[in-house]
DNA sequence: ATTATCAGTAAGTGATAGCTTACGGTTAGC
DNA sequence: GCTAACCGTAAGCTATCACTTACTGATAAT
């Protein structure tokens, strides 16, 4: 029920954002996705951790790199949690045209 | 492909996933909202402006309350991103399994 | 017309988040 | 063993954001 925040609050940084449309194509290690951005190579770290206890990022290592790609896993709790807020609106909307005249409010 | 930002930037705030929570069950004027929400009447309006900017949020005027709902519109931008990153990163995963060996890396 | 209610705006404050530089740790290669 | 490459962590700085109080505007009612 909280799970959201860690979610959406990754996602909203626009490094991050960035980064994991780098990931689109595959997995990159940590050094070829600093090269692509314009922020230093720490702050990806940092960002990858997030990235990674949020459950949007997977990682592999080989050797003394550390790769990482996208967990289509996480997208799906907030792809849900979406969701339902669509349709409870859509319910709401459509009980309150079929009341049209009625006035119950406080 | 910038409006994502001010969608998912909406989001992540605690206090307006909870507004949004409240506008489940349908419309609420700004007062209403304040009531059930920890935080001061201006400190909601001005998160009232943020949600309908995003066009995450409706308005309806009725004398002096300004009633508020949710606007599924916005949701839907937002879903289309989260899929278009959702299927990449399968599209990336099968790849990736398909060329299990080869090295044809940067 | 005056008063009261509902709501948006402005200004100021405190906390959070992202960035940088500096450092420590681990693996590969000579 | 020594050096180099790759990466994570720590500490500090700055900017942004959410919140508050105070004020102004607009509608309703007496």
């Amino acid at each position: 029920m909280n799970d959201q925040s860690t979610l959406l609050a990754a996602l909203t940084d626009p490094t991050r954002r960035a980064m994991l449309d780098l990931l689109r194509g595959g997995e990159r290690s940590v050094g070829e996705l600093a090269r692509d951005l314009p922020v230093s190579r720490p702050a990806v770290s940092q960002h990858l951790r997030l990235l990674k206890d949020a459950g949007l990022v997977a990682e592999r290592r080989a050797g003394t790199r550390h790769f990482f790609r996208i967990d289509p896993a996480g997208l799906g709790a907030l792809r849900a949690y979406l969701d339902g807020l669509w349709t409870d609106a859509l319910a709401a909307f459509a009980r309150q045209v079929e009341s049209r005249g009625e006035d119950g409010h406080d």
